[in-house]
DNA sequence: ATTGAAAAAAGTCGCGG
DNA sequence: CCGCGACTTTTTTCAAT
């Protein structure tokens, strides 16, 4: 039962460092932007597309897996159909910023099911997070029995979306010139 | 070549409304986590770890795309390595706010690759871009060459994302109880 | 509704140009 | 690097329970 829990994308294996700078061509970009566009996109549909035989599109994926370019491949759920539909921006700043109280934050933010983003914007005790939940009775909840329990928080500030007005996963490498 | 342009994630037609809530199983949350998680888990491995066999696990999975819970399959790629390190929040105020510069404004948005997420926040107004660039420069362009060339913003306001701390694509349906 | 088998499609890989 | 073709795995369908 928890083959399901496990962290996959490693389906192939992975690489770690973030250097290995390789080039990529046209078609490169081609199986990526399809890739991010629809991941159950066939070989064969690509190979066709691209005039090509299914080995190097075979071939040229695989690479992308390796060299970690295509970190995983998922499937996204619509949060409303799922009853998540309200979304937050919230800033918050920590009080007691040692090394102890920052590492701690950012374990237990791993954790919260209802964070689904975390950066560190203007300092290094300054986090910025998106938390999606069902509804404000929720998102109070979240911040009472999820947020706080986090010991050190000083200030937070709550913004609330009003409406989605785009949302992409995919991304448009760099010309190469 | 253009059969890898088109809109896709209709691989098995779509759902367009909204509504249609239909209660989730535990069967069906623990699909939703493995295909969140990995969408290339296999339909015998689901139905191992499930003790199902692959049809219940398979017409599972066909509804939950009909009804739109699953609403695509996608390659996630890394930034870093295709050259998109940097992040940015960023506020935008329209100072004319009739209703043809905000339609135009969304419209434009959706075009603009470096704009992955927009969001209306503090008022019909008010948006709030998350933007993926190379570096600061390219920020730079990305301002003066694509968002001030929509006619009407008034004020901007840019947050520079530091270090990501969490990302992720998966969420937790809420419990149906 | 679930099973198990069987057909169809997709993915994988060695070999030759 | 690419194409061909054989082999494996997965997806999809379906008769029977």
């Amino acid at each position: 039962m928890n083959r399901l829990q496990n962290d996959a994308a490693l389906h192939r294996g992975k690489q770690t460092g973030k250097n290995t700078m390789t080039k990529l061509d046209k078609t490169d970009l081609m199986i990526l932007q399809a890739l991010q566009n629809d991941a159950k996109t066939s070989m064969k549909t690509l190979a066709d597309a691209l005039h090509l035989s299914k080995t190097p599109v075979y071939e040229r994926i695989r690479r992308l897996e390796k060299e970690g370019i295509i970190k995983r491949y998922v499937a996204l759920v619509d949060p409303e159909k799922i009853g998540l539909p309200l979304v937050v921006f919230c800033n918050v700043s920590l009080a007691i910023h040692d090394e102890e109280h920052i590492r701690q934050f950012r374990e237990t933010i791993g954790t919260i099911d209802e964070i689904t983003e975390c950066y560190t914007i203007g300092g290094i005790h300054d986090f910025f997070l998106k938390v999606v939940v069902k509804d404000l009775q929720a998102y109070d909840r979240f911040v009472l029995e999820k947020l706080t329990k986090i010991r050190g928080i000083a200030k937070m500030q709550s913004s609330f979306v009003l409406n989605e007005i785009k949302h992409t996963t995919a991304l448009k490498p760099v010309e190469n010139g």
